[in-house]
DNA sequence: GAGCACTGC
């Protein structure tokens, strides 16, 4: 087997690392990285004393690598080299190399902030930018100051751009390390098309009629489209005359296909063959299929983005990033040379792509890290002039403050409460954090920990979306619990206690379109919940808890009310007339409950006059999503709350910001709650993209 | 009367 080429830079690695405190390594796609440095340092001794973390974006990355590196030393996986991820923790007495998840690291500083179990620390993959990934970068920044005799740090990076990092740790040094890629062959459009999915069909079928065998991956921005150009180029491939080219197999990979059809892309093809692969970004870093020669980029990805002036979320399709461009192309070249094709022209990318991607910590809602941050307690950290690598917005921090605030995770001048301190110790988003903590107080714990371990699951509950969905619709709806009218957070608890009554049987999931795997999760992180609660809780954590007002009323008044109290800065007030509603905080929106909500009209047809939303999200309109009623006399206290709020004087003071809670907050409603949003796929956005080009380009 | 990029504690 050749040599992987981060050996050869073994010496010079040593001596680099020995001489500072903190480097950054280039490496990209096949340096070994990944497996390699944590060895080096582990055979040069630096495991003596304290151990090497090497840290990862993904779940599956620290295992399988972890398992690769314990092959490659001929140990036992858990003895010498191990790994943490939640809910499993395979390590021991004698692990010296621990892989681990960026989030459990966080965790681990949560207890023991210097972190002085480890001597090395590698933050790997850092140019994918995860949220905890640069929230780890500037907490290291710190340590290293602190531990400058017995802590070195590294972080690896697969882009070229290491000079950022670099001056982040003033001026670091960059060791780059040559990949094992072949070289790639960009091949750019002339003209931006008119539908991306018809370029990617035509594009698809030449290289298949043309060029000599290698599997083809495609990407697009979603399901739908995936779809689409999955039953059109069967259509063609069909159509083709037998004989005058190699046999084709089509195969989808999106996120919501099940794992077993997902696993398809890993088996080689029969000889004589070439696969087609139409996938979502998933191919770009989480999956790696082999065998791929070529590449056809559309240019566009689905994107989550948190309006932290509106508290919205929306996914959007937007242009990709150089950095992403060329991570797509190097999907091409990791076998033999290869080829990628780019629908779109190169001015394009050279004028309107963004160097690299929108890091997600200025994407994000950022009330969970703030709260991190704040429980830390480390004396020379100002929230507002923390050293981020980028800095979140100072509306977006706003925001996370005045979230804290209202739920009482911070008092008015800033401080973290003894509240917020244990929210922080909970692996929630604040809110629910909040929620249990009221629940434990109105003793109701039981309940709330089954909302909490649902909703953090919130995806893979929803029914699958097979194709007898249809049928089974007429079916499901009855079968399950409705909310008692309340909402559906009290429906999402029933569903859960009848599940609970069953022994956790997996048919009963799947006769009621639940997904078993959604479940089963909802099971290990109530666990996990209940596990941390035991130390403080009231009441009773089973699930079949008999909380002693249950028997009298079917209200759920208290649960209603500690939910209340996690969604203080959630909360929503009914119009006068209809059944439109208006965003109680900062700056109100016109919203309306989700059509998939099982909350209940009163006999007038009229909705609850106040209501609580896990979450706002603008799809073809602004949407409340998971909603729940409340009683007036819980919310009274919060708006006195809300119009006493001072940001700057949350803000620690020490910076002037202008508040703009008073003007806003008198807002009155001008608009029809009907705000309709314009389409918002890949077709649309290329037809815009398509005009702005063609109008510069006669501007020429 | 909707709609699902991808991660993670």
């Amino acid at each position: 087997m050749a040599k992987l080429p981060i050996l050869q830079f073994e010496e010079k690695i040593i001596d680099t690392v020995e001489q500072n405190s903190v480097v950054v390594i280039i490496g990209e796609t096949g340096s070994g990285k990944s497996t390699q440095l944590s060895q080096i340092l582990y055979r040069r001794g630096y495991t003596g004393s304290g151990n090497v973390a090497v840290t990862q974006p993904r779940r599956v990355a620290a295992v399988s690598v972890a398992r690769r590196v314990a092959q490659e030393l001929g140990v036992q996986l858990g003895e010498e080299v191990g790994y943490a991820i939640r809910f499993e923790d395979r390590t021991s007495e004698k692990t010296r190399i621990k892989y681990l998840t960026d989030g459990v690291l966080l965790r681990e500083s949560l207890s023991n902030p210097d972190l002085n179990q480890y001597s090395v620390i590698i933050l790997d993959e850092a140019h994918e930018r995860s949220l905890n990934t640069d929230i780890l970068l500037g907490l290291m920044k710190r340590l290293v100051k602190m531990r400058a005799s017995n802590l070195k740090v590294l972080i690896t990076s697969a882009t070229l751009d290491g000079s950022k990092v670099s001056r982040f740790f003033s001026n670091c040094p960059i060791l780059t390390v040559p990949g094992k890629l072949f070289p790639v062959e960009i091949l750019y459009s002339t003209e931006l098309p008119k539908s991306y999915i018809e370029s990617s069909l035509k594009t698809a079928i030449d290289i298949h009629v043309r060029e000599p065998e290698g599997d083809v991956l495609i990407f697009m921005t979603g399901q739908d489209d995936i779809e689409k150009l999955v039953v059109k180029l069967e259509e063609r491939v069909q159509s083709l005359e037998e004989g005058s080219c190699m046999d084709a197999i089509i195969l989808p990979l999106h996120g919501s296909l099940p794992p077993e059809l997902q696993v398809r892309v890993f088996s080689p093809p029969p000889p004589n063959c070439r696969r087609f692969i139409v996938a979502t970004n998933i191919a770009e870093t989480s999956l790696t299929v082999d065998g791929v020669v070529y590449v056809i980029d559309s240019g566009y990805v689905k994107q989550r983005q948190y309006n932290p002036l509106t508290g919205m979320y929306s996914l959007d399709v937007v242009q990709i990033s150089k950095v992403q461009a060329n991570q797509r192309a190097g999907r091409a070249g990791r076998t033999r040379p290869g080829k990628c094709y780019r629908l779109y022209p190169s001015m394009v990318y050279h004028d309107d792509f963004l160097d690299v991607t929108v890091p997600e910590i200025q994407r994000s809602s950022l009330a969970g890290s703030v709260l991190y941050l704040k429980s830390l307690d480390l004396p020379d950290i100002d929230i507002l002039k923390f050293d981020f690598l980028d800095s979140p917005s100072s509306e977006s921090l706003q925001d996370a403050l005045r979230q804290l605030y209202l739920i009482d995770a911070i008092d008015e001048n800033g401080s973290i409460t003894s509240v917020g301190q244990t929210m922080a110790e909970l692996p929630l988003e604040s809110s629910l954090s909040r929620m249990l903590m009221e629940a434990n107080e109105c003793g109701c714990l039981s309940q709330a920990l089954t909302v909490a371990a649902m909703l953090s699951a919130e995806t893979t509950l929803l029914p699958g979306r097979s194709k007898s969905t249809e049928k089974k619709r007429k079916h499901t709806p009855s079968d399950l619990p409705d909310g008692s009218g309340w909402g559906d957070h009290i429906q999402l608890l029933q569903i859960y206690e009848q599940w609970d009554q069953t022994d956790y049987d997996p048919d009963w999931c799947k006769d009621h379109g639940l997904q078993v795997r959604g479940m089963m999760f909802v099971k290990d992180v109530r666990k996990q919940l209940s596990q941390i609660m035991q130390k403080m809780a009231r009441g009773s954590l089973d699930v079949r808890a008999k909380e002693r007002w249950k028997e009298s009323r079917q209200d759920y008044k208290n649960l209603r009310k500690a939910l209340c109290a996690g969604y203080a800065s959630q909360l929503a007030e009914r119009m006068i007339h209809h059944n439109g509603y208006r965003t109680l905080g900062f700056k109100s929106q016109l919203v309306q409950v989700h059509p998939s909500s099982v909350l209940r009209a009163d006999e007038d047809g009229m909705l609850p006059n106040y209501v609580l939303y896990h979450e706002l999200v603008a799809t073809t309109r602004p949407y409340m999503r998971n909603v729940c009623a409340v009683e007036m006399s819980w919310v009274v206290p919060i708006l006195k709350k809300l119009e006493n709020l001072n940001i700057n004087k949350l803000s620690g003071g020490s910076n002037q910001v202008e508040d703009r809670t008073e003007e806003k907050s008198s807002d009155s409603p001008k608009k029809s709650v009907d705000v309709a949003r314009p389409p918002n796929d890949a077709e649309s956005r290329i037809q815009e993209a398509r005009d702005r080009f063609l109008a510069r380009k006669a501007k020429r």
